[in-house]
DNA sequence: CTTTAGCACTCTTAGCTTGTGAGTGCTAAT
DNA sequence: ATTAGCACTCACAAGCTAAGAGTGCTAAAG
């Protein structure tokens, strides 16, 4: 399966002009650009060669090649060198983190930002799931007569909070069930909550027991509501910026998808990624709708739990600079979200 | 500037048929389709009246009115007819909202969402400004070694937080500073936390005082901070359903002005409105990218301050729709927000 | 005096034809 | 093994034509 050195040469000037141009790319291009001292029509049989080991394809009979999904795959394992982000382009990121340091939630949708802004692709952030996390703080506040502020802060600093009914009481009472939901329902893991909470309730057969019930329903719900919350995206246009969007109705279907959310969480549930910034091209990806598409993601982790950043593209897509940039946007994800 | 029964007649049946296929309407098709008792001749004879007094435009010189900006106008003002959404659609979008009562943010992402599957448009929702604002409550609470969680409750219910750097202390002195900023900046109008804060420094000049700082900075910062933040969209993909986006470009600028969100902003800033879901056409429109589009927006209360939502979409818009759709949303708001 | 039928004219759009250019595969010479 | 040469293929753009929808005007009819 190995590729000789001319041949792995001509791959890699192959995707590497496809990319850059969108256009296929002829034997006569890649001799005039990429000068391997041979004649265009050496590299015509190369070519050949290449196609019917299955790394390039031809759109029609005659007229140029473009790379195969294992083209991609061969040139993304093999034949793609790093690149650095250039001073300015680094520095331009970092400060747009910097600046965002407030809240987990702020930074996340910062990490969006760069990265589309950075690319032209689309770019996603799916927060960290909450499987393994404990609450670090419960608290009940008066809101106005017959409502109260339930606002719950997660030990990986996600504050969520929702409105409640609850019985009139005094401001003294509420703080006390305030303090017996902290003491009870803090500090306890997700799947401990609901019996918790059943102890609670069997010792307080008080007038707060529909309060305790409807705090402890709360808690648990987080758990699936906020998966679906967590996904920030952006960079919608950029993908009309790629000529193979040229007409509409492609990007709208998968706009569609993308828009309502479930694609990406699918996504990336189904996918099992190997190397750091993981690579999937066209046909490897599980999802329907992706499967003319890359995606280039990566990793960071939050607490116990672990969140996704990545970037979706035509399979035509600058490899080393989206992996360059998911890499680096891990280490600021790393760096600023350290607790 | 009043137009006789049948020009009305026509001038309604030229936006309707319009507005449903996009197409250029001829006399012979307003004759057979809305049978007004007259041939097609007369209703040339009228159509080219209506186009002289600026009602009707011809995209060129043979084929066709379509409604000048200015027919719009007349249409939406005189003409139109109100419409109630079915029993079905308006249990469909209640019961979104119903599953979303937890807290602001929420509800509000409910709304783009029932906003924009109900229609072929953009929707958008922009969140209460701060200006009028106090804040409830302000928690300081532990997080890790030398960092705090700072949580605030705006009086309109909306919950904020951010990672501040604290000097190692113990949870009681951390309770101690959670207390005393509660008790010198809560209730204070905003106007007003920046001199409490100074207040505050000038008599502790212990070791907090830098804590209190950065709160201070922080209460301070939301104002602006949470107004950028405070936008949602939905239902992008909806404007590529559209016609006249049959070709990329155009969509394109408008997706990327709409997606960093100034636009919307902006919109809603210059804008003044008058009816309550009110509707601005075209050229009405005072941001330039929007001069082609039609906006129907309107408001809902949240404690002293007012929220938007809106719809945007292409001139060609089913007003009488959008109209019925925004009211309904706002009824929904306004019940489900009440505080 | 308003309405209508008839007709010549306009303009867009879709479909077809043609020419050009980029690129290929094959063969024969180096 | 490489390369030059050449015939061949195919997409794409440009130009052309025919069809169809709609108009404005004129003259007849109510």
């Amino acid at each position: 399966m190995a590729l000789d050195e001319r041949k792995a040469q001509i791959l890699k000037a192959v995707v590497e002009d496809y990319v850059k141009t969108g256009l296929p790319v002829g034997s006569r291009a890649v001799a005039r650009k990429y000068r391997l001292g041979v004649s265009p029509a050496t590299i015509r049989n190369e070519m050949a060669d290449l196609e019917e080991m299955g790394y390039l394809d031809k759109p029609h009979t005659s007229s140029g090649r473009i790379p195969s999904d294992r083209g991609y795959r061969f040139y993304v394992d093999e034949l793609m060198t790093d690149v650095r982000l250039s001073r300015e382009e680094s520095a331009m990121i970092e400060s747009l983190f910097r600046s965002k340091i407030r809240d987990v939630v702020s930074l996340l949708k910062a990490t969006v930002k760069a990265l589309s802004e950075a690319t032209d692709y689309l770019a996603f952030v799916l927060g960290p799931e909450y499987v393994t996390t404990t609450f670090e703080a419960v608290y009940l506040l008066p809101a106005s007569v017959g409502r109260a502020l339930l606002v719950i802060v997660s030990d990986v600093g996600v504050v969520e909070n929702c409105i409640i009914d609850v019985p009139p009481m005094s401001r003294e009472e509420m703080e006390y069930v305030s303090n017996m939901l902290r003491r009870h329902l803090c500090h306890v893991s997700l799947d401990q909550v609901h019996t918790k909470a059943q102890e609670l309730l069997s010792r307080e057969t008080s007038r707060y027991s529909e309060v305790i019930a409807q705090v402890a329903e709360y808690l648990m719900s987080i758990t699936e509501e906020s998966e679906t919350e967590q996904l920030f995206m952006g960079g919608t246009a950029n993908l009309l910026n790629q000529p193979e969007f040229r007409d509409v109705n492609r990007v709208q279907d998968l706009l569609e998808a993308i828009e309502n959310g479930s694609l990406i969480r699918n996504i990336m549930i189904t996918q099992t990624h190997t190397t750091d910034p993981a690579i999937t091209i066209g046909e490897e990806n599980e999802v329907e709708k992706v499967k003319e598409f890359s995606i280039v993601y990566g990793t960071f982790r939050l607490g116990q739990s672990a969140g996704r950043i990545g970037l979706l593209g035509p399979k035509r897509m600058n490899y080393p600079r989206a992996v360059a940039i998911i890499r680096y946007c891990e280490q600021m994800l790393n760096k600023y979200l350290v607790r």
